[in-house]
DNA sequence: AGGGAAACCCGAACGC
DNA sequence: TGCGTTCGGGTTTCCC
């Protein structure tokens, strides 16, 4: 097995598949400590631990915006919401200052779920498909092709904004990359999904595509301070970019509220 | 089916 | 300076 730094995050390595996320592969859990109850989707702290216990980790990977860990029965789930934070490290000590759920190895390694603002949740599932199943498919999927997309858009009848950040209609969008993305394609977020051609939508997936290469490249957004090293932030074209002029046009960009989610978008450039 | 609203959280930013 | 209010991220649930 790879050798553990002090304390590490690992959610950004297990979303890849890589690194620090592979150093957990094979380890058994012992145990579990849940300081918040609600972090876990179990009937209680108890339980969870218990059912935890002597499970192996057989494999981690990614889903839309789950991190699933299989196990030799079953797989946990991670989903980090907006502060969600996994740690590894060693010994008993909480890694972090926002400690939820302690997850403990019986080699000393533990597995920490650190989340300032409570909204991360944590599955254990004898089936993760269960959940996983509902998701619309992932953005990089080849067979996820302009056609196929085409396809898809004309099959609901919805604004693309609320439509995208759907994680049954497309899986991993968040609200960051669906302002970014209808910007880079130039479409409105209030355009009818029927009505994206098949030249948009072609401009759509590629820039799907785009915004979270690059926000994969940049770490992340930053956007405040619960999340770190993120760069993306300083590249936004449309997101937050209220009243600032587009680098598109010049003309400033404007911001609305669509289904509760602030939304930024270019008045000239992403016309209905 | 689509859309709107509320609920869950809390630190930061803002208004007074 | 200190207080109260508002905001926003992702998702579920309820209601029209």
């Amino acid at each position: 097995m790879p050798e553990l730094p002090e304390v590490e995050t690992v959610a950004r390595s297990l979303v890849s598949g890589q690194g620090l996320g592979l150093s957990v592969l094979g380890r058994r859990f012992a145990g579990a400590k849940v300081s918040w109850g609600r972090s876990i989707a179990a009937p209680s702290a108890r339980s969870f631990a218990q059912q935890l216990a002597g499970r192996q980790v057989t494999g981690v990977g990614r889903r839309g915006k789950y991190i699933r860990i299989d196990l030799s029965q079953g797989s946990l789930l991670v989903h980090l919401r907006m502060s969600g934070d996994l740690l590894l490290g060693r010994g008993e000590a909480p890694l972090g200052r926002f400690s939820r759920v302690q997850m403990f190895f019986d080699d000393d390694v533990q597995l920490s779920f650190d989340d300032a603002r409570k909204f991360g949740r944590i599955w254990l599932l004898e089936d993760a498909e269960a959940v996983l199943g509902a998701l619309g498919p992932e953005p990089f999927d080849e067979a996820l092709t302009p056609a196929v997309f085409h396809r898809m858009l004309a099959a609901r009848n919805r604004q693309l904004k609320p439509l995208l950040l759907d994680q049954a209609f497309i899986a991993g969008l968040g609200n960051i990359y669906v302002d970014e993305a209808l910007w880079t394609a130039r479409l409105h977020p209030l355009q009818g999904s029927q009505a994206v051609d098949k030249a948009a939508t072609g401009r759509l997936l590629r820039a799907i595509r785009k915004v979270l290469a690059e926000g994969i490249k940049r770490n992340g957004a930053s956007i405040d301070w619960v999340y770190r090293g993120g760069e993306f932030q300083n590249y936004f074209k449309a997101y937050q970019q209220t009243d600032e002029p587009c680098p598109r046009c010049g003309t400033p960009i404007t911001r609305m509220v669509v289904g509760q989610r602030g939304t930024h978008y270019c008045p000239n450039c992403q016309r209905l």
